[in-house]
DNA sequence: ATAATATATTTGCTTAAGCGAATATGAGGC
DNA sequence: GCCTCATATTCGCTTAAGCAAATATATTAT
């Protein structure tokens, strides 16, 4: 008994994704949430352009977010329809073979990891690991 | 040596990807070759949109035409880089699912199998198969 | 060569999305 | 209360994409 949930619209959800820096975003939070002010940092982009395009996927329904105190984290959302989140597992495993996407996670894990706070943005909370990336 | 081909643009591939006509055109070319007056037929639009997102589709490198004749037979072009080419592989096997996808290629069923011509557009050429789908 | 058919492209217009710069909101600290 | 920090939203602008209607091109038939 239902078994496709909702008509889902497939094109909105490439909509989403034909974007490069979203593209980052998504990448960023595979599997854990970011904060903000990482993705800031990472990128190099305006503040702006950056909340812009996290609102875009927010009202796609791709990110959700969470408030701790001044910070904003955002985490991908696990798709109910088994179209859109079996493309969307496709996404983020094939982002995982391109070099820059490679990179951002590289400086993110620096950021989230090691020992000295060289690279993180002064006093970040650091990303929580999400319950195990429920996205198949 | 030379594991992801080229650096290929993902946020590329989802802009072509990021229409509802051109879904349809994609899902009704799942494994076969269709000439153009099949897509005008099904979708019930007309031809010179059809043949717009035919163009779009080819400037993306997702789909390839062949003349013959008067008519133009478009089919699915295999992806030489391996994200897409699972990525493409996950939409269309993802179509699959949709009600108005399944419509349409019954409607191509009907209009190529059938012992009937009553839906075939006068004189159309019968649709090709092609070697079987080679998008991995 | 003319005509007819199938498909492609151009034109003119409208809408959406991208951007940076500026401004607004929300939380915490004083 | 005010101030600051982190993030979000608005403004003005530019560019791209969608559409329908019209026109162009290519192929075959006469």
């Amino acid at each position: 008994m239902m078994r496709g949930s909702k008509p889902v619209n497939l094109a909105g959800l490439f909509a989403a994704l034909a974007d490069a820096t979203r593209l980052r975003l998504l990448n960023l939070m595979g599997g854990r949430e970011v904060c903000v002010c990482y993705f800031v940092e990472i990128l190099r982009q305006g503040q702006p352009k950056i909340s812009r395009h996290l609102a875009y996927l927010r009202r796609a329904g791709l990110v959700a977010a969470r408030r701790e105190g001044k910070w904003m984290h955002y985490r991908i959302v696990a798709q109910a329809d088994e179209a859109a989140a079996s493309i969307l597992a496709a996404v983020l495993a094939s982002l995982g073979s391109d070099r820059q996407m490679q990179a951002d996670l590289a400086k993110l894990e620096r950021a989230c990891c090691a020992p000295q706070k060289l690279v993180m943005p002064e006093g970040a909370p650091r990303p929580a690991i999400v319950a195990q990336l429920d996205i198949r």
